[in-house]
DNA sequence: TCATAAGTTCGATAACTATCGAACAATAGA
DNA sequence: TCTATTGTTCGATAGTTATCGAACTTATGA
């Protein structure tokens, strides 16, 4: 757990993205982010789900070059890594944050 | 086989249509529709896929609402739901699309 | 030093998915 | 009517994924 892999910008695949924003899971942590600079993980443990699934889902957006992981301490900071995307991808989180945030998402 | 399955606009999921699109052979396909208005099924028979797993990734597509199926006589054709995407989730097919044929797609 | 806290990793399981070949259905054309 | 064409459906298989609880790691604070 010493090095969390980051993906550079370059690296980023849009397949990867894609599917790691196809989860309604991680959707809803990617939004949760929109506004946010910053938040700890902890900030989406109201969702009901298992803290080693969470962990699975970081790991899942954080691979695909969605999220940045800053740790501090025993806390782990994520931040949408808005600047990346969006210099590799133009307009694509707008238009998926724009359509979630309107709750086309899911069911 | 009598009716194929397409969602109303109103029901296209932003998740389905992420998941639709993060497989790389999907994306080809989608890709091939960009510029054109309508293709026979067969037009993608040249990737070394099998007929039938073309018929999976049609029908995944055409139930997340990316594509529409017209049936005539013993063909399909199909298009890409150009409109129907872009009223609900607007930019987000466009800037999709450009990042793929970018090659920013997969590996 | 010891207990607590925050996440990750491990092991297991159930569900899902991509893929294929073979069989099937429906239509067009000879 | 018979045959070839176009694509779907079926059955099977191998690989992947979401999920959980338990064990582990690291750091904080008493």
């Amino acid at each position: 757990m010493r090095q969390l892999h980051h993906p550079n910008r370059d690296e980023i695949l849009l397949s990867s993205v894609l599917y790691a924003l196809s989860d309604p899971a991680r959707l809803h942590i990617v939004m949760r982010l929109h506004d946010q600079d910053e938040l700890p993980c902890s900030a989406c443990s109201d969702l009901e789900i298992a803290k080693s699934t969470f962990s699975h889902h970081f790991k899942t957006l954080r691979e695909a070059g969605v999220i940045f992981t800053r740790m501090e301490g025993r806390q782990r900071f994520i931040s949408l890594r808005k600047e990346d995307l969006d210099a590799r991808f133009p307009g694509l989180m707008e238009s998926i944050l724009q359509a979630a945030a309107e709750g086309k998402a899911s069911h």
